[in-house]
DNA sequence: CTAATACTGTTAATTGTCTAACAATCTTCG
DNA sequence: CGAAGATTGTTAGACAATTAACAGTATTAG
């Protein structure tokens, strides 16, 4: 197996906090902050300095020795290894109330993330119009995919329907699939899935909640004795 | 420190599986299945039996050895332990474009969180009703969090707004936070957050992607010498 | 009844991730 | 100029999670 080309090699845990990294580097960027040292961007991130240095060696890091990181460098070295050094062209497939929200939701546009069309199949949903993007008939998805040179898909349809999407966005050339349907996608090798669980969420919350009630019962139990 | 209480000393990766297999085991209830083995339900979800029973263990295990898990008997312990054994009132704030997504998507009330209400301080969204909940006032929200028991909110608010919100919700008795805002939140102990940050996912879908494309250029590079 | 098969609970081994430590480098101050 | 303090890149150790292995139990077929 050839190595793997540069860059690539990271574990999952790194890249879901190059993100974050980004975002609080362009907040500081606009404060007018040129230099920050590992210790001050971790502590705002409530993470260790040490990791994130770690994570920054995975890419050579991003200065050197004695020297802090200058924001005006590292902003746009984390656009580039993340992949929104241009903008990314993206479509929403499902315009129910999700879709809808998504396509409203201006914060993607702004992240590097365009909204290039809506689909649905539903007639009623079609023509509607969500800050300058029209909802279109599904039949035309893949002429958009090809002209727009679409590349990530965000997927809002209903779960019965969600893999027999998935298998027309494979087809027109989407390798990036961004899945709001509670349902496992079948994909390709080549193709990347990313789940977003609503449910998930929400449950391990209430887990962690429940545990926190039981706790002060036994507290309160142990302090009455 | 005192042992913790049975059942909540879970890691995390433990927890954000529960939901999952409580979903497909509802499936499998629905179509009628009684019994099912580690290695199928793992399979279908597409991880190891071994991890499955692993899990499982943490809270004494469902079954005896030689037995397959009933589903009956399965679907309610995994319900009792992840806190939904009863329905959990739930509220949403911040009635925009994503509270009012989430307070039409009935799967959350399916999945055992009614939502209880919703609130916003735009007088234009106050009064709008989402399948019977009618926005209120945000100066509503304590007297319905007291009245309800809520103990589980929903934060969809600007992020400037999300720390205030959380502090008004926190004094009121709110113990666990749904945040999509963009915005570390700072809670005392006793109150547990769980942070869903789409850019997050978005972007580290486009890192992958951005490696596939790599690849598979290196890749024609190397068929075209 | 016995052997063969299938299954879980449990422990050990492996793998992956995080944290700490330190050498090398840079800046600052006297 | 030299020493002190701060900083990064890098590596090794600590910790956590996943996977594999296996002992013990139940079921089934002959």
């Amino acid at each position: 197996m050839r190595k793997q080309r540069k860059g690539c090699d990271v574990p999952d845990a790194t890249i879901l906090r190059l993100p974050l990294y980004l975002e609080k580097l362009k907040l500081l960027q606009a404060i007018g902050v040129e230099d920050v040292s590992s210790r001050q961007l971790a502590e705002s991130l409530d993470i260790k300095a040490s990791q994130l240095r770690h994570d920054f060696h995975y890419f050579g890091g991003f200065s050197r020795p004695g020297r802090p990181y200058q924001v005006a460098k590292l902003v746009p070295a984390l656009e580039k290894i993340i992949g929104i050094a241009e903008p990314v062209h993206t479509i929403i497939v499902g315009a129910g109330h999700l879709g809808q929200a998504l396509a409203n939701y201006q914060n993607l546009d702004v992240q590097g993330f365009p909204i290039k069309g809506i689909f649905d199949v539903n007639p009623k949903l079609i023509g509607l119009d969500f800050r300058g993007t029209v909802v279109q008939d599904m039949d035309e998805m893949e002429t958009v995919i090809k002209n727009e040179a679409i590349k990530i898909a965000i997927l809002t349809v209903p779960a019965a329907h969600a893999q027999a999407v998935t298998d027309r966005l494979v087809a027109a050339g989407v390798i990036g699939i961004f899945n709001f349907a509670p349902q496992d996608l079948k994909v390709p090798a080549g193709v990347a899935v990313r789940n977003e669980r609503l449910a998930v969420g929400i449950m391990s919350l209430s887990f962690k909640v429940k545990c926190i009630l039981q706790n002060s019962e036994t507290k309160e139990n142990a302090e009455g004795l």
